[in-house]
DNA sequence: TTCATACTTCGATCGTAACCGAAGCATTGT
DNA sequence: ACAATGCTTCGGTTACGATCGAAGTATGAA
């Protein structure tokens, strides 16, 4: 009668809207203070905290204290996509929050999941990363290729580094607005900090959107070509 | 800030147990009545009725009605891919709940579906009859052809007798077990009836399922060849 | 027709959880 | 020391939705 997994528990955490609302803001990757995810949340402070503390107790947020200050993250990785992926799937359904407004192209087009790339330009990313031969498709999982390492290296990213983490180095993640697969893992978080670093672009301070500066565009697609 | 598809509404809907217990039985890919889904979920069959047309109104099940009974299956794959993310999720967290025991065998092999036979050899039978060119498939129903009435005359069976009822001579039936189509209406019914008549097969007392004999099971798999 | 089955809708109860005001820690700054 | 900030806990209200009994609808069988 009752198999497998308990899903109920995690569709409540996930379903009130306050709750909802927290876990978007937070797939932005920043670490956020209860005060500033009551705002998100639209409720006040000690409303908030109940609803931290239950995320927390079903194991979907991680808090670190930090002086007077609680910093909220998501806790891990998987999280995120979860996150994600129930975004993908509303999105496919017509659950839109609101008729799409202007910063909505801005979102599409490139955007933070987590810690790395996502939206279009995430999309195309891992799309040029494949067809270029530096990362390989493995059944459902994904693996940097021999060529694909010296190749990263001429871009400034020193794989090395990233394998003492034991974080997956590549991992792939569904796009909620391409409903595409881009670049999860310590790989895709490194290259969004390289472009971030180089000033190709910046994050926005409100919203999940990444802009990229004219000359960061244009260097983004000549060094993730795309073709046909 | 409110950005990005509403994943409240989805993770409400997936946040009862009831209907999580609901969605989980259909993730098995078989078609469930309204009945059937109210023992999953442990609730009567009227809490049954208002949560699956929650769950059909939000997108997440599909309904077909066959006479009496209203089949439920999940919307599309979608459905079922964010169901076993969830699953997998779950399981990571140690969101964890029993196996139950095994399963009816018996019960998928072949079993009475109101009057005619239903289950792996049900659906068997059908694909046999389709590809022998006795009933042909004509959209979403099913007519029995000029060969196939001679055909059916060779094993014992009068369709001119048949035909005197109101009843529809063929009715494709969604089967529970095998989710695909197998043959109802009286033909289907006549057809079990003469296994029943010849020996091949004998109801059981308490079960639904059908029992072939050693020799019925061989006249069967002769009479309804599978290819490939 | 009459009865039986499968399901829906209505109405009302009841439990839970979301919510906020107020008070209670905890940390930092002065 | 005291005040200010950030957050949690307590208490009480409120609102929503899950639940089921009973009545209503639809389909099939006799």
């Amino acid at each position: 009668m009752k198999e497998g997994p308990d899903i109920a528990q995690i569709g409540a955490l996930i379903g009130d809207p306050a709750r909802a609302n927290m876990l978007a803001a937070l797939t932005g990757g920043r670490a956020l203070t209860a005060t500033e995810l009551a705002g998100v949340g639209g409720i006040t402070l000690q409303t908030a905290s109940t609803h931290l503390a239950k995320l927390e107790a079903g194991g979907l947020l991680a808090q670190r204290k930090q002086g007077r200050h609680r910093y909220f993250t998501l806790a891990d990785e998987a999280v995120a996509r979860l996150i994600e992926s129930m975004m993908g799937f509303a999105a496919g359904r017509g659950h839109l929050r609101h008729r799409p407004g202007p910063k909505e192209p801005a979102l599409r087009k490139a955007r933070i999941c987590y810690d790395h790339l996502a939206g279009d330009y995430g999309v195309r990313m891992l799309d040029s990363l494949i067809a270029s031969g530096t990362i390989a498709a493995v059944g459902d999982g994904l693996r940097l290729t021999e060529k694909g390492e010296s190749h990263l290296k001429c871009i400034g990213i020193d794989v090395g580094d990233l394998r003492s983490s034991r974080r997956p180095l590549c991992r792939s993640c569904l796009d909620w607005s391409e409903r595409r697969a881009h670049l999860a893992g310590s790989l895709g978080k490194a290259l969004l900090s390289s472009f971030l670093d180089k000033g190709w672009a910046r994050r926005t301070a409100e919203s999940r959107s990444i802009l990229f500066s004219p000359e960061g565009d244009r260097q983004f697609l000549r060094l993730f070509p795309v073709q046909g």
